[in-house]
DNA sequence: CCAAAAAGAATGAATATTCATTTATATTTG
DNA sequence: CAAATATAAATGAATATTCATTCTTTTTGG
């Protein structure tokens, strides 16, 4: 079962959704076609299987030492660092997660859907709003301007080059840099 | 040759890079299987060429009355309008260009690069930093900065909801304060 | 009447899924 | 405790279907 996520993932980001077969699933992840079928309904289902674990895997991280009470800036470098931290670690993981966004699947797995973790994160939001640490605005603004900035920048690192084909590395410095530009944007 | 490309870019959208293939294509294109390798030398190549096509029709529509030599406030504005009504009157299109970036394809297609675009942007950035109406940074934090925020809130717009399940829709008010939000992070 | 464009049928490989069996593991019985 | 039996896990081979691609034939515009 750990074997046949793995090997899924990988596939997938080596390949795209139009590669993973389940015959080279099975050879890859070393067990035969029908054991798959044992663990898994059907295709779609082990492909929405293994996004709510890792959507689950990846909220665990984001949240690690975070805390919603925290004040805006800080809980804010919480987050980032531990996004970031994630995504580079783990660039495969990330690539999977972003890539299912663009699948027709997305929707399927919409249900699964973690209220709690949005909770946590609307909390944090609007208690900085109240406290005057965080300008009035819609959610879906705050979070664009908050973190988009970021998911961009570790894409660009794993690239490893810019658009022009220069090579490109994240820093922690540039990392930190467009942190407080952003901070900066939010902030009364 | 137009209906092909058609075809499958919607095709794609609806059904994923998994969902596309040939003989359906070919179907829905109204031609024959055998036509579509007249003008395409194999599936790769078709996808290609239509990856192609779209980014330039992409950039095209991004460059509409754009000059580098604009003041920067003005020309980001330029560009901010024409990319969200881009994708927001073509969501298929941008959902296409978005989905290819997370594809194996995409390294292949890198060298169909359009440098004069990337030589734009960069003209106009740099003549920014140097006229004092930008704070001094790497490309790469600029543009994450710059554009990142806006294309995921055009991504809200076109899921029609946010990550709760509830409607959202993108104003075009929401987008100006998006982008003074931008500007303020950006300026000196 | 010919050349280019398109068609349809055909090919072999690859696809998702299932079937009948075997192997391993636990549970019950004498 | 050992033999018998039930349960579960896993298998390789087989199914019908769909895939990308090509071959031969037909259509069409000049």
């Amino acid at each position: 079962m750990e074997a046949i996520f793995q090997s899924a993932l990988a596939m997938i980001v080596e390949e795209g959704f139009e590669g993973l077969s389940m015959q080279k699933l099975a050879k890859t992840a070393g067990v035969s076609p029908a054991t798959i079928y044992i663990y898994f309904k059907d295709k779609e289902d082990m492909l929405l299987q293994l996004h709510k674990r890792e959507k689950e895997r990846y909220f665990a991280c984001v949240l690690e030492g975070f805390d919603p009470e925290m004040d805006f800036a800080t809980g804010l470098a919480v987050q980032w660092k531990n996004r970031a931290r994630y995504i580079i670690d783990h660039p495969d993981r990330g690539h999977f997660l972003e890539h299912f966004n663009f699948t027709p699947l997305l929707c399927k797995s919409m249900k699964t859907q973690n209220p709690k973790f949005s909770a946590i994160m609307h909390r944090f939001v609007s208690k900085a709003i109240e406290n005057n640490e965080l300008v009035t605005m819609p959610f879906e603004v705050y979070w664009s301007v908050a973190f988009a900035p970021l998911y961009n920048l570790v894409r660009y690192h794993k690239a490893g080059m810019n658009l022009n084909g220069e090579k490109f590395e994240l820093t922690d410095t540039m990392l930190m840099q467009t942190l407080s530009l952003v901070l900066k944007a939010l902030r009364p």
